[in-house]
DNA sequence: CTGAAAGCGCTTACAG
DNA sequence: CTGAAAGCGCTTACAG
């Protein structure tokens, strides 16, 4: 392994000082034009490349920002959430020169939290976070340290924190809507996410808004937890539930996520239940699973990708105490029509 | 946002030097045990986290490592095979307390890499690559410089890599032997991935290999792109080839990952063919798709996770220059039967 | 045994 | 205008 190149070295090559070749290399007008091009060719030639340790103990930035994920997400860890998150948070970190760094939350021995130290040790200058439980304390002590942080969600009792996120009310309640308006569906069901999570308990009240305002009564909520176990479980309570012969207590089920659309979906194909002739189903999420089932699940096409890249924005603005916008950006969101609710699958997409 | 603690205050509350300090918080021996007591105390108190730059600027070592994705598999990256990585990367990074980067290839302007950057610039002590094509110069460049770097795949012609990976000729043959064996398939399509990877290479080989093998000589190979497209599009050339009321020239499908198959069963769904009744269709990978689909996928799991744990482990042993076992670390692979090759999906598995 | 300097690599603020 | 010191925070090697 080769010593690595140092400015000293390239400062020595041409015969200034490592001041003036690190003022040469930055472009400053009093270093003369050529003295300033032979650093850059020595620089070239020795394949000088700064080091971030020295820069960043030097300018006091790390030219990094870190996505953490919680201890109470671990498990949705392994999911494309997170792929598509860091897709869009590479693409606003490289147009600022920064790294990503991934923070899994390891508790460390002495009762800090692993991303608490990732923000105290500089290694990185702000943190995105996303999936944060309600009650995470560690999170409110982050926000409230002044450690530039924006989450990705809805944090309404987290009032100082700038967050980037989706109207899951809304965008529930157009679901319910379409499958009352456009399917008939009267009875109806609900398999919510955990809801000691903000959207959990916003994907429920939009489902019972939408019901109620369509004058739905038949509407029952039962509690999942974002896994694909959790959705079979669900509709496997609800076929022990029929007595022989009799049809199914819901014609239409409405699911938080996608996952538990697709276990509960497996469970009514294997019980030879026709979806969605007997029952519609609808998910959330679209990161890919609700494409390639049979029938497609009709879904919310979250933007997960755009929302890692806003969200990666406004860091920066934070890092570098530019004007910020509003403290919330919200982002438009698509139903996406599949075959699941009833609509016919290759037709348009949604124009509602 | 509150000035950050550091080594000097610390000394400071307890009247020491920050020398001291610094050798008390690591448990020297030869600071008394009071005063490592009290040192310890005072940071606790203090909130102190050492700085990271400082640390690695002294220690010459950032205690963090690199995933680095190239350009060539770009498309790629929003796929659950890197989140698994990463996952593993994770576990193994947390057990030596170092950071995960995720560095996206962006090109540099000045005709560097990026992940050649992060390497030179020490931010990383080493990376970890995978998904690189066969003739990616950087790539050889980077493992030919002798910094620590460990691939994740097979490249029979970087001799001095450090590798982890499966034997895809074997698995493939695996694959094939079931469909002829058990399936009785005799004519077969092999859809592979992109040629200038080597997995792509050595699943069409594992193929051709084992047909050869069970004297199955009505074989065609057509190359796709891994993407869910290019699997569709294979199989409606396949379908256009076909006159009308002609039964399809193929009864097997070997697709060379579960994202071409997926998108080669949705194309054979809507036209109508039994699967696996007229034709048998086998994927790779089992990242999550071919468990959704109808009839689910058999395939063949790759242990992403654990090979990120692993090529981790072995990055750091190369990192702190420890004996490192063989140059390339083989992982065990297990087929998945689930429907789509005739099989009964709810059979035990895989005894084979 | 212990105190405090030196230096990792960088860039800015200062002295001349 | 330009040369070179100072100092970011840390830890080890050295001097006493």
């Amino acid at each position: 392994m080769s010593k690595s190149v140092t400015l000293k070295d390239v400062a020595a090559k041409v015969g200034v000082t490592s001041a003036a070749a690190s003022m040469a290399l930055a472009g400053h007008e009093r270093i003369s034009a050529k003295t300033r091009a032979a650093v850059k060719q020595a620089a070239d030639d020795l394949g000088y490349v700064p080091s971030s340790a020295g820069r960043a103990l030097r300018s006091q930035r790390a030219d990094a920002v870190a996505l953490v994920v919680p201890n109470s997400s671990a498990h949705v860890f392994g999911h494309l959430y997170f792929m598509h998150v860091l897709t869009g948070m590479s693409t606003a970190a490289n147009a600022h020169d920064a790294q990503v760094i991934v923070s899994t939350n390891a508790d460390t021995s002495d009762g800090g939290v692993a991303y608490e130290r990732v923000m105290r040790s500089r290694t990185a200058d702000g943190a995105i976070v996303t999936s944060a439980a309600i009650d995470d304390t560690h999170i409110e002590a982050l926000v409230a340290s002044g450690l530039p942080v924006v989450l990705i969600g809805n944090y309404p009792h987290l009032t100082d924190a700038v967050s980037v996120g989706i109207d899951d009310v809304a965008a529930t309640e157009r679901l319910v809507e379409h499958l009352v308006t456009v399917h008939g569906r009267r009875r109806l069901l609900h398999v919510s996410g955990t809801l000691d999570h903000q959207t959990g308990i916003d994907r429920r009240d939009g489902f019972l808004r939408a019901a109620a305002a369509a004058g739905v009564t038949d509407v029952t909520v039962v509690e999942g937890d974002l896994s694909e176990a959790s959705g079979a479980a669900a509709v496997e309570r609800l076929l022990a539930e029929r007595t022989a012969g009799e049809s199914l207590p819901v014609d239409g089920i409405v699911f938080a996520n996608d996952d538990m659309a697709v276990g509960g979906l497996g469970v009514l194909r294997r019980a030879g239940i026709d979806v969605p002739g007997e029952v519609a189903v609808v998910g959330f999420d679209d990161f890919g699973f609700a494409r390639v089932t049979t029938p497609g699940i009709t879904t919310v096409r979250v933007p997960a990708e755009e929302m890692g890249r806003i969200a990666t924005e406004r860091l920066f603005e934070l890092v570098d105490r530019r004007p910020g916008g509003a403290a919330h950006t919200e982002l438009p969101v698509e139903v996406v029509r599949r075959g699941s609710c009833g609509c016919d699958p290759d037709e348009t997409p949604d124009p509602s």
